[in-house]
This record gives C-alpha cells, structure tokens and sequence, in this order.
DNA sequence: TATAAAAAATACCAATCGGTATATTTTTGC
DNA sequence: GCAAAAATATACCGATTGGTATTTTTTATA
C-alpha cells in the first residue's frame, strides 16, 4: 500500500462522518483541511476535485452499514432470525460502528435525488441491492418452510426498508427513545408475521 | 394586506420550492433573487436574513401538505376512511398541490436534524402533531367501533408515519412507480388491520 | 396632487467558496 | 545514502457567499 493510497484511506475515514453529518452541499473543502490536519494541495492531489471525495465518503459509509448487516446475518442459521437482524440493526443505529449523522443511503437519497446524480446513483443501487438481498432471504425461507409461501417478496421487502429507514428519520429527529422503541417492535411484528 | 405583507408573501411563494429542492446548505441568495426577479436589497428589506426565508418557506411548503390531508380527510366522515387518506395523500405525493422536492418533513429533518435547530424544531413538531392526529383519528374510530379496542395508539401512528416518510424517500429516490405502489398497499393494509 | 414614508434597487463589503500553479518536503527504488 | 519521483504545503486565483449602507423609486395619505 503506497504512501498515496495510505492518504487516500485516511482522508476518506476522516471526511466521510463530516459529508454524513453536514451534506455534500454544507462540507466545505476547509472542512476536509481541518478533519484530516492536511493541506488543500494534499486533497487535491490525492482527489481529483469534492465530487470525487463525496462519492468515496458515501462508500466508505456504506460499506460500514452494510457489512455490519452482513456480519449479523452470518451468526445466524435461520432466514427469519438474519431478518430479524434489521430490528437490531434499527435499534442500534445511533451508536458505534454506525457513522455518524444517520443512514447514509437515507441522507444521501434526500440531499442527492434532485441535485446530484451521481450521489443519487449510489443511493438508488443500495436501496436496490437492500431489497434484492431481503428477497432472496425470504425466498430461502420459504423453500425452508419458515415463512408461508404466499408471503409478496418484493412488497414485503421495499415496505421493510421504509419502515426502517423512516423510523431512523423519526427517531433522529425526535430523540425520543420510545418512538425507536415503538418502530422496532413494528418491524419485529412484520417480520414474525412472515410465519 | 400592505405591500410589504404582498412581497413577502410573495418571496416565500416563490423560493419555499427551491429550499425544498435543494435544501437550506444548497440555496443561495441569488437563487432567491433569480426565482423572484426580485433584488437582494428588496429579500433583505423583507427578511432579516437567510433563516428567516428559509423558515418561512418550511412553514409555507408544510402548510400545503398538511391542509390538503385536512381537506381530505374533512370528506370522510368514517375514521377508517379518514386514515385510508394516507394512502392517497402518500399516492398522490409526486403532483400538484404538493411542493417539488417531495415531503418538506422529510427534506427538513434529514439536513436540519445535526445542523440547524429551528429547521430540526419545525419538522420536529409537524411530526408530532401529525401522530398525535393519527391518534386522535385512531381513538375515535375505537370509540366508533370501528377499529378493534386493542389497536396500540401510538405504535400504530408512528409506525405509520414512518412507512410513508420511508417510502416517499425510496419512491422518489429509484423513481421505480411499482415500489410506490407496493408501499401504498403496505400503507392500506396497515389501515385495514385495524378493524 | 404634493409629500412623507416605505420599499426596492444599486453598489459595495469582507469572507469563503472550489480549484490550481508552483515550491518544498517526503518517499521510494537503486 | 543518493537521485528521481511522488506527495504535500504554500500561495494564489476568480467567483460566489451572506449581508449592509446608501440611493432611487414607489406607495400611501392628507
């Protein structure tokens, strides 16, 4: 790993909490000076301008939701206990090794789908992936007779993640502790009710 | 109505869609300027500053959703049909009367929530009263006989909330008219299992 | 319709924006 | 350890940011 690819890593970990929090719009290149203790030249010459940086920051970001998802799912054997996975990847949302400012597809989607394609882009193709991955398990759990075969895949899997993901928006925005509570019982109460 | 009271409505009737476009970090004051073909003097001359605008155009761009829900809902006299609303409202979400950028809650709470407390306080409140009106409307479809009498008030309203909120994000994000679909079905189903 | 008051336009401000050319320092391979 | 190359820092750019002081125009009233 060159010294190039070093800075790169390390300004990506440093900066992408900051376009979470603030947006793509509201982070500053001095943002970025002041979070990593590096230059402009030193940004600049690692990227090749704040899209650029913007786009591996929502990566990073993504990887770390969706890798902990993973993670999860994998300590279990049944489809519906790597579902239920969601309910505590909801409840535990604002604490560590989630990035700060939220869900990053969420804050993405909302700043970026009429402003920056691109960012839209990213956005789109991990809500798509989310929803692919959430079929496939219910899929397997039917064919394991965990959940009964009538159950409508693709409804059943887009309606979860808007669950979750205005329940993330609700409970951020309001910091009440019971309105996390409350969302993450409904989520429980959609996924058992696959049986 | 003096003219002063007329420009400022004015400026608010014009620019509430571009903050709801391109948020609060995003919009300058030359947008301002350009959308109302106003000068800077003239936006300074009515409003204190940025905030104040941005404010006001919250206040206006939420007006229009939430007297809309009222106005349907007023049709209806069952409470059933009062909450199927919701359905429509959420169906409807993507044309006129409804402002471009999709739900301001939404919008608002996702930039505001870790950066701009009065913002983050309005939406906070038209989240509140808007579950507090689920409630209600809830209550007394119990009280009606309509609902079962062991519906959870206030689980059920802001698990409803959340399911538009979320879904309006994924509808407008993939731009995909069957994820819309599919979550309304979710939003009328959510309704009828309260009987 | 003249006049005072209010509103809007003009012209300006320092600060910051994203970005670049160049100089200096630090890695890297021999 | 020495050069060449790569990476970082410095110094700068024009454009735009949010905001203001002042002048001109428009509105309301007597």
């Amino acid at each position: 790993m060159s010294k190039a690819d070093r800075t790169r890593e390390f300004i990506i970990e440093k900066t992408a909490p900051i376009f979470n929090v603030k947006g793509y719009a509201g982070t500053s290149i001095s943002d970025l000076t002041e979070a990593t203790g590096l230059t402009k030249g030193s940004i600049y010459g690692n990227f090749e301008n704040k899209d650029e940086v913007a786009l591996a920051a929502f990566d990073c970001n993504y990887k770390k939701i969706s890798s902990y998802l993973k993670a999860e799912m994998d300590k279990h054997s049944s489809y519906k206990e790597k579902l239920l996975v969601h309910a505590s990847f909801y409840e535990n949302f604002f604490k560590a090794p989630f990035p700060d400012g939220g869900c990053p597809i969420l804050n993405t989607a909302i700043e970026a789908d009429d402003t920056h394609p691109q960012l839209r882009e990213r956005a789109s193709e991990a809500i798509s992936s989310w929803k692919n991955k959430i079929m496939e398990l219910i899929k397997k759990g039917i064919d394991n007779k965990e959940f009964r075969p009538d159950v409508p895949l693709e409804q059943t899997a887009i309606s979860l993640i808007a669950l979750i993901e205005g329940g993330i928006m609700v409970a951020k925005l309001t910091g009440k502790l019971n309105y996390r509570k409350l969302i993450m019982q409904s989520v429980e109460k959609a996924i058992n009710d696959l049986t």
